[in-house]
DNA sequence: CCTCGATGTTTTATTGTGTGAAACATCGTT
DNA sequence: AACGATGTTTCACACAATAAAACATCGAGG
């Protein structure tokens, strides 16, 4: 360990424990606050109103309680639910593409299409089976499918009432082996599949959770058949799973724990 | 002036302004932000760092230029645009009610139903017309039409393929005068209604511009008819229109500018 | 009704820390 | 190759953030 020079500023980042605190349970007191963050009563009181000023937490001011300010929500909705998505996949990406070498991919929902937020180019293939901002069906894919088996019943059914394209020959098209599937998808928590949407290529996704506890987004490393063996199916679906854990902690209200900092390159 | 206690932090207060102006214009650089805020570079580089280490501004490595990170989207959703939009309007609405002295409404369009996010209760009438939380129709009472009138042409087809059901004598229930009506509230920029929805009450409802630009949320001052003359129809409508434009501004992404600090209760 | 305890607010002194200036590094550009 | 602009790091000092403690305010309970 280098030591890596500490030049965070403490007044700030005490401020923005602060505002995490209160995210994550909203409606506390001076003294509260101050006892959960180890801190003094008059520096939580001088914080807090500071982050009043801005707009960035708001005080109830009959029962001197304080919650999140309508400022952040301003600023949060600048960002979009895909931003603070894609901002926290960023690096988890790119070290899971240094991981596996192969591609990998972003994949939100929208609607009964699926997009994708992002993508990784793998070290090997020439040709990226994705692209960024592409839409794709939500039948067909590795990521795709997972979004759908997640998906509310009602959107499954509407899913389902549309014609099923076929993309390749392994594309699934009918309904009841569909929903077998989707089955199968969140019985294990990931989605494999061959062949289904691009041939040639293999898929191995896993589930983003966002905030709230829903999945949101699905992440997948992708590549040619050619290289996907027993052995790499296990290695690529454990990182898979772990990228898309990290990436769910980051999401999580609560934030990424000590031990979830992604290492920066060197 | 009562010169009123400064416990503002700085470095807090410098961090948080940094915020905003990455919100104002993101992917800018250290540079750049150190000369638009008046701030030495290594000062902007140390408050970013802390922020980054947080996760509330990323950094394109390649460009190093940074955004607002995935931290601020996650805490925003927290709070909700509903949430945003309730906490920028309360002091709004308490000072709009102690200018008016009629109830104060504040109502928002979800589907083709309106919902009362906060009201506050006028000093004259007994029974508060509008009660937090209800859901109401979308072509009767006066925030309600106005938020029809900017509703996207697909919702009010959609509406107005809908029976209108009559609530007084007074509700138009005629598409094609209703059609009219919404017109000229486009046209006014404003709206009154009498009666339409509660027999013997009157609206006066403004509309609230989000961060986006779009009309989301009407705020209205309402009370009896019997107290409603032509002087105080100026008064009212002025009132309305500029707490809506305070909110509005409070909303926007640039924020609330000196002037529009809300003044706090003595 | 008064006292007690708990909470939010204000003051104050001291130290530590946020700060600006300036040196340094690293680009891309002419 | 030299320049200019940008990001990064160092450093010393002043001032501002901090902790402790006093004060105010409120409610509960005896």
């Amino acid at each position: 360990m280098t030591e890596p020079k500490d030049y965070k500023i403490a007044a700030v980042d005490r401020a923005l424990a602060l505002l995490e605190a209160l995210a994550d349970r909203p409606d506390q007191g001076v003294t509260s606050l101050a006892k959960s963050l180890g801190m003094t009563k008059s520096l939580v009181f001088r914080l807090l109103h500071t982050l009043e000023e801005r707009g960035f937490v708001s005080r109830d001011p009959e029962r001197a309680e304080y919650a999140l300010g309508y400022r952040i929500g301003v600023l949060g909705e600048r960002l979009g639910k895909d931003g603070a998505l894609l901002y926290a996949a960023r690096p988890v990406m790119d070290a899971l593409r240094d991981q596996t070498s192969e591609n990998v991919n972003l994949v939100v929902r929208e609607g009964l299409k699926t997009y994708v937020l992002a993508t990784r180019a793998g070290r090997h293939s020439i040709r990226l089976f994705a692209q960024a901002g592409r839409n794709g069906p939500l039948h067909a894919g590795g990521g795709s499918l997972l979004l759908l088996a997640y998906a509310d019943p009602s959107v499954i059914d509407a899913a389902l009432s549309q014609p099923l394209e076929a993309f390749t020959p392994y594309t699934i098209t009918d309904r009841a082996k569909l929903r077998q599937a989707l089955e199968r998808i969140r019985a294990n928590g990931y989605n494999i599949v061959l062949n289904d949407l691009d041939e040639g290529a293999f898929s191995v996704a896993a589930p983003i959770t966002g905030a709230d506890g829903t999945i949101i987004a699905s992440i997948s490393v992708a590549g040619a058949v050619a290289r996907f063996d027993e052995e790499r199916r296990e290695s690529h679906l454990k990182a898979a799973l772990d990228a898309a854990a990290e990436i769910s902690e980051r999401l999580s209200i609560h934030g990424p724990g000590e031990n979830g900092r992604v290492k920066s390159r060197a």
